[in-house]
DNA sequence: AAGGCGGGGCT
DNA sequence: AGCCCAGCCTT
């Protein structure tokens, strides 16, 4: 039996059943490899049954505002996916009367589609022979192969996408990527797999030369920036808040979150009256302020570390308009703000 | 070519 | 604490 074979084989067994395995439908599809980039299925499946049920097709989700998308994204990370989905719902159902693209090269151009993506949705729901590669495959090949060619720059990219595309089943392209990732997933696992019962086991490099647990090679290491974020929760007696959009580039865009001061040290008590914002915004008002957290809340994402403070404003009228404390929720937020405002007792 | 972009789970 | 996850975009 040839590769693809074993591995579609040991899906046919292994396989979960997944909402997404249920249709060909680009829509649906579509919508599922967005939602799962850089995210596991026991993570995005939530926001997957959530948007199809708020949005059935590309014409809902086109006729929804960015706001409403984001609302619905909040939680999952990488918000650059939601805007894009959009962006991208708007232009199929607008310029394309609803119809997806059938070939890898038309995929491609959508915002928010790249190499991956675009193999999948041809494959999954146009039978075309292109080759997904995604971390899943990398693990796989490497390990197989024994490929120490590292996966993030371009030589490895190019020599594992080749290495696919030669591998991929022309006559079944859906079932074998399908059951290439879901193999990575269950079985060729990053840590501890159970190579006794994998159907490889006499013809892996990687097993013989004992070395699966340094396969796939990744060189650059992502540094980490330590940041302080210290927002600034306004209470008016009329029971509004102070919340804004970030429009800014960087994490987080197009979300809301409380006025921010952002520095690169700790910000104690008399440097926080003492800052500009603090000082522009409560000029010539009465207030009185506490810590809602005397320890920092850490906030950990891939690429900076958040010591976040959330501070307590308390005043007779706030500084300027603002919105009422019983629509926060309606808004698009971070998990930061999310898990505050579910905690933190406003007087509603 | 390199770096930014989230949040959760596992070891 | 570090790595990984059905990657993509901007610079």
């Amino acid at each position: 039996m040839n590769f693809s074979s074993i591995i579609t084989n040991w899906y046919s067994i292994h396989k979960r059943s997944l909402p997404w395995r249920n249709t060909k439908e680009p829509y649906y599809i579509w919508l599922s490899e967005i939602i799962l980039q850089q995210t596991q299925i026991t993570q995005g499946l939530p926001y997957y049954e959530a948007f199809v049920n708020k949005f059935p097709t590309v014409f809902d989700l086109a006729n929804a505002k960015e706001s409403e998308v984001l609302k619905l994204w909040q939680g999952l990370g990488y918000y650059s996916r939601a805007r894009n989905l959009h962006k991208t719902a708007t232009y199929i159902a607008n310029e394309l009367n609803g119809t997806f693209p059938d070939t890898y090269t038309d995929l491609l151009k959508l915002k928010g589609i790249g190499d991956y993506t675009a193999s999948a949705i041809a494959s999954i729901c146009f039978n075309k022979p292109t080759a997904v590669v995604d971390g899943n495959v990398y693990r796989i090949l490497s390990r197989y192969y024994g490929i120490e060619t590292p996966i993030n720059y371009t030589e490895g990219i190019k020599e594992f996408k080749k290495l696919a595309t030669a591998l991929i089943d022309k006559n079944n392209p859906a079932e074998h990527n399908q059951a290439i990732m879901e193999f990575g997933a269950r079985q060729c696992k990053p840590k501890n797999p159970d190579c006794s019962v994998c159907p490889f086991k006499n013809s892996c490099i990687a097993l013989q030369k004992n070395s699966i647990d340094k396969l796939p090679v990744k060189l650059k290491k992502t540094k980490v920036s330590n940041k302080y974020y210290n927002f600034l929760v306004f209470i008016s007696t009329d029971k509004k808040t102070l919340f804004e959009k970030r429009t800014y580039k960087g994490i987080w865009q197009n979300l809301y979150q409380f006025p921010l001061i952002e520095t690169k040290t700790p910000l104690n008590i008399d440097a926080f009256k003492a800052s500009a914002k603090v000082k522009s915004l409560l000029n010539d008002i009465s207030f009185e302020f506490s810590l809602y957290n005397e320890k920092d809340i850490v906030h950990k994402l891939s690429h900076q570390h958040l010591y976040t403070k959330f501070w307590i404003i308390e005043v007779d009228k706030l500084p300027s308009e603002g919105i009422s404390i019983s629509e926060l929720t309606t808004f698009p937020t971070n998990i930061l703000i999310s898990n505050f405002i579910d905690e933190f007792k406003f007087p509603i």
